[in-house]
RNA sequence: GCCCGGGUGGCGGAAUUGGUUUACGCAGCGGACUUAAAAUCCGUAGCCGCAAGGCUUGUGGGUUCGAAUCCCACCCCGGGCACCA
């Protein structure tokens, strides 16, 4: 035998595999092929021309393996590759090294190329195509021309998101908690005018088809909240002594008799319509223009400001009550214009607070709540007792007090310091003193009266109060009885009379500090709202929009999507513009409008994109008058580029149209799609949007572009994900000189769950190195016999199942470690068959390794086109069964039974066993469980 | 704050209709081969304890004959969303 090299076979193999084609499916789709086709498709990379590190190489592979096993239960495999060449990421880095764009393109192409080629992936080479090709772009932009002929792309004004570092707008989707999606820059608000596309007009669909999809979990979360459906009502208020009224969004009808303000948001088109009737207009004009310089950040204190002279009447109450603006209300949302009820939201209630605004509780917790424990399922006791003991360290007075309140079932025990040790002591002696099991800590006396005396900007008189506060969680005991309630000197309250509770003691800043810091935003029992008091929330949602003639509407958080970008490298927008006709879509005829070659494409940090400057580029005629005219300038965002490729893929020569319908109709939709969760608000939306419109254009007759999308984990190096900025990258060109790309890509899999990811350490490799160094040398090393043994057969039989099993959910770590069990099996034994089966098996994780065993055998065919193997039923389990025999559920001892023992078998000879009748002495069981197959359990 | 995911040996990680915790691998230890080392092979191995035995799946409770797994609460880590009315 010859040594193992790794470099050697893989040159070889990938050489021959693409002169005979194997991994070129058959796309056309009017011949009749007699392998059924399967699509299995991994997210394109983006090229930066740094190469892939090793965390970008890691989804590649497992995709494979999952093709690969597919390809060998007989399907006709498509498995593309391609690059998504244009955008942002690779402008920003031609941009940082002071090369052109077009010229680092043709770099990278053949860099990552290169790259993928290492890790023996089945890729259909010939099919591969590039975003920034004029051949792809010119139907990018074909889609654009649609999307305006439909009405789904549209202009409007607008404020939008401001990268100040890339200099251009971002989508919604493209904004990160405040920052850049790929600078992590600050954005900034501008107003603006720019193309979208209507996104919203298909929220519904996008969000009610999750459900016919089988998609990652998360994935679908993360979109589902993203889209964001609200369910609410709108209302109107009218401003008194006017015609005018003020609509608002709200999801709590029920709270409107608690609506003791409203807010409208700065922008708000009635702020200066009502200009004149506002006292205090030079104030509000002041406000107005300060709100729109600040940053996101900055309006997180609420700030506002009343319109004065103008009041509105509650719809409900018949009260009047002020107007303010505010920037905690957004005009993007709703109607940009809400009715407060501080005391039961949050904001409302801090805002309240700090304007000294009038706060009226309309919602009481449900007390007897036997309906919230079976809405909720759970068996929590919403009881609200507070029953506290205080201990004034100056004083040395105990002080003893009890209410209802909305908090939880309360106990304070004064005198106690807090610490770890202090805090079990006081939870077990209020288990013991009251019976209640779950006790939780809250916080310390100390700190509660330090909040609350900062907050109020007091002079702290209890800030050494010593003492801790808990509470009742989980009251699996009944309620309490009269003598209990005697007993800790209980004094009950309702809710009503918490507001006239005037005891100036410190007790009182206690329930200052749990009442009043927050708002009751759970549901409960309507109080204070005339005839609906004692209404239940749920119900009184109804009757109170139905009294005030409330109309049901459904709100989104879904923006449309902003498709320009002030940038150079995209696809140029193809629309122009004429002062007579206004906006024309370029003539298909005329697509592309080609990318014009430019030396200076840096970004003009205007509300223009560089090809603004090129004169030649915009000067143009009116394709409808054919009058003087000038080009949209802005290229579209990439992620339109990303959005339809896998339909281009099947058909990426056409020049007639996108893609040929007969083809799509073969191979779509994607079978399966990997790719990373970090787009599940972006590209995975985007893309589903695209197919629901090309559907809705009768291009295709499915929906849903992905039938089954799996996301994988990230490869962690040094505890942090791998990425360039943290200098924590992996170059997988070393490791697969060093060990070959078979170990690599294997370790890759092994290392963790591939959902999941995990950690990738040098130290690792070397296992999988050994291991496939003893599948070379397997035979060689190993007892050949006409037949193998009958528990090695078990095992070969189980690990068919489980590494098909395996690779179908895509655990490759448990699939490895159950391909060496089996070498570890055949090493001790095997016959021709199942050495076979062994490299069909490893086929999908070791390509090469496993294709130049498979030819030394003899074998004419690729290993990758043979057949995957199948197993047999009846061979999964081992003649012999362990039987565990446990004593009160402790392991003692075990035996082992031939084939299936009958209960009385198994419970006869566990207790005919010397160890478990020296445990039993003279104690009876006082009973026998048996589990067949698995164990006995001896009871005491 | 809200929504997901997670917490198991020295390490990566196995184990889910509740039934032997720690598969597989790394590192470790002992041995074989070798002048020696590397490589390779065989064996060993959760923790405490000389042992008998006890303890152990983030913490505290609960349900059960039996809990990593189910229920309740809490803590910690990772990710997403966040004035969305």
């Amino acid at each position: 035998m010859t040594s193992y090299n790794p470099k050697e076979i893989e040159k070889k193999w990938a050489d021959r595999w693409f002169r005979e084609k194997i991994y070129e499916p058959d796309l056309e789709g009017r011949s009749a092929s007699r392998r059924k086709p399967f699509y299995n498709l991994m997210m394109f990379p983006y090229p930066s021309a740094e190469g892939l590190h090793v965390g970008n190489m890691y989804p590649y592979a497992g995709a494979d393996i999952y093709g690969r096993k597919k390809r060998m239960e007989g399907y006709d495999v498509f498995e593309p590759i391609g690059l998504d060449g244009f955008g942002i990421h690779s402008e920003n880095y031609a941009l940082k090294i002071g090369r052109h764009p077009k010229e680092l393109a043709r770099e990278s192409e053949k860099n990552f190329y290169n790259q993928l080629k290492m890790i023996g992936n089945g890729f259909a080479w010939n099919e591969r195509l590039e975003t920034h090709d004029p051949e792809y772009y010119k139907w990018t932009q074909w889609i654009f021309v649609q999307m305006f002929k439909h009405g789904l792309a549209y202009r409007k004004k607008a404020t939008v998101n401001w990268c100040p570092k890339c200099l251009t707008v971002l989508a919604d989707e493209q904004v990160l908690a405040g920052e850049c999606e790929r600078c992590e820059a600050k954005v900034i608000k501008k107003e603006l005018e720019q193309w979208f596309f209507k996104i919203t007009d298909y929220a519904e669909r996008l969000l009610d088809d999750l459900e016919t999809i089988d998609w990652s979990e998360n994935v679908k979360i993360a979109q589902k909240n993203w889209i964001g459906r609200s369910e609410g009502i709108l209302i109107d208020f009218k401003i008194q002594g006017t015609s005018d009224k003020i609509q608002v969004f709200t999801t709590r009808p029920d709270t409107l008799f608690g609506a003791t303000y409203m807010v409208l948001a700065p922008e708000h088109e009635l702020v200066s319509n009502l200009k004149s009737q506002i006292s205090n207009w030079g104030e509000v004009e002041n406000y107005i223009k300060e709100v729109k310089s600040k940053a996101e950040e900055e309006k997180k204190w609420k700030t506002g400001i009343e319109l004065k002279g103008i009041k509105a009447i509650n719809p409900a109450t018949k009260e009047e009550i002020p107007i303010w603006i505010a920037d905690y209300v957004v005009m993007g949302y709703g109607t940009g214009a809400i009715m407060a009820v501080p005391a039961h939201d949050q904001r409302d209630f801090e805002f309240a607070k700090k304007y000294k605004l009038s706060i009226r509780q309309v919602i009481a917790p449900h007390f007897e709540d036997e309906k919230s424990k079976r809405q909720s399922g759970s068996p929590i006791i919403k009881r609200k007792t507070l029953y506290c003991i205080l201990r004034n360290p100056r004083t040395d007075e105990y002080l003893t007090l009890d209410w209802e309140n909305f908090g939880w079932h309360t106990f304070i025990i004064g005198g106690i310091e807090d610490n770890e040790d202090a805090v079990l002591a006081a939870t077990r002696e209020i288990r013991e003193e009251t019976g209640y099991k779950n006790i939780r800590f809250v916080r310390s006396l100390g700190r509660l009266y330090g909040s609350y005396f900062a907050a109020h900007k007091k002079e702290n008189r209890l800030a050494d109060a010593e003492g801790l506060l808990f509470e009742l969680v989980d009251d699996a005991r009944d309620p309490i009885s009269e003598e209990e309630k005697k007993m800790h000197k209980l004094q009950w309250m309702k809710p009503g009379e918490i507001e006239n509770f005037t005891d100036i003691s410190s007790q009182k800043y206690v329930w200052e500090q749990f009442v009043k810091e927050s708002a009751y935003i759970a549901e409960g029992i309507l109080v204070n709202s005339g005839k609906f008091s004692g209404v239940d929330s749920e119900e009184a949602k109804k009757k109170i929009t139905e009294f005030v003639g409330g109309k049901i509407q459904v709100n989104y958080h879904l923006r449309d999507w902003l498709i320009s970008r002030q940038r150079y490298w995209g696809p140029p927008i193809p629309m122009i513009y004429c002062k007579k006709c206004e906006w024309q879509p370029v003539p298909e005829k005329d697509l592309p409008v080609l990318l014009p070659d430019v030396r200076d494409f840096h970004p003009t940090g205007t509300d223009k994109s560089p090809l603004a400057t090129i004169e030649e580029f915009v000067k143009t005629t009116c394709p409808k008058c054919g009058g003087e005219a000038r080009r949209e300038t802005d290229v579209s965002d990439t992620f339109l580029d990303s959005a339809w490729y896998f339909f281009r893929y099947i058909d990426h020569k056409n020049k007639k149209e996108p893609f040929d319908k007969v083809r799509a109709k073969k191979w779509l939709p994607v079978d399966m799609y990997i790719g990373g969760a970090e787009h599940a608000v972006l590209h995975l939306l985007y893309t589903r949007f695209i197919t629901k419109v090309f559907h809705e254009w009768d291009l295709i007759e499915f929906d849903e572009p992905f039938k089954k999308f799996r996301a994988h984990g990230l490869l962690i190096k040094n505890g942090a994900k791998m990425s360039k900025s943290k200098g924590n990258v992996v170059n997988p060109d070393e490791y697969i000189k060093a060990y070959g790309a078979d170990v690599f890509r294997m370790y890759l899999m092994f290392l963790g769950p591939f959902s999941v990811g995990g950690d990738f350490r040098d130290a690792g490799i070397v296992g999988i190195d050994r291991f496939l160094k003893r599948v070379w040398y397997f035979k060689e090393n190993s007892k050949r016999m006409k037949r193998i043994h009958s528990e090695t057969e078990v095992i070969l039989n189980q690990s068919i199942k489980k590494i098909g099993e395996d690779i179908e959910r895509l655990h490759y770590n448990t699939a490895v470690s159950q391909l060496m069990i089996l070498l570890n099996t055949l090493e001790g034994g095997f016959d021709e068959q199942s050495y076979k089966i062994f490299l069909k098996l490893l086929a999908p994780f070791a390509p090469f390794i496993t294709e130049e065993l498979w030819s030394g055998l003899g074998e004419k065919k690729s290993i990758h086109i043979s057949l995957w193997p199948t197993y047999d039923e009846s061979k999964l389990r081992e003649s012999t069964k362990e039987i565990v025999i446990q004593i009160n559920g402790k392991v003692r001892d075990r035996f082992e039974v031939q084939g299936d023992a009958s209960e009385e078998e198994i419970k006869k000879e566990a207790l005919s066993r010397e160890k478990i009748k020296a445990l039993l002495a003279s104690k009876k069981p006082q009973r026998i469980i048996i589990v067949r197959n698995h164990l006995i359990n001896i009871v005491l």
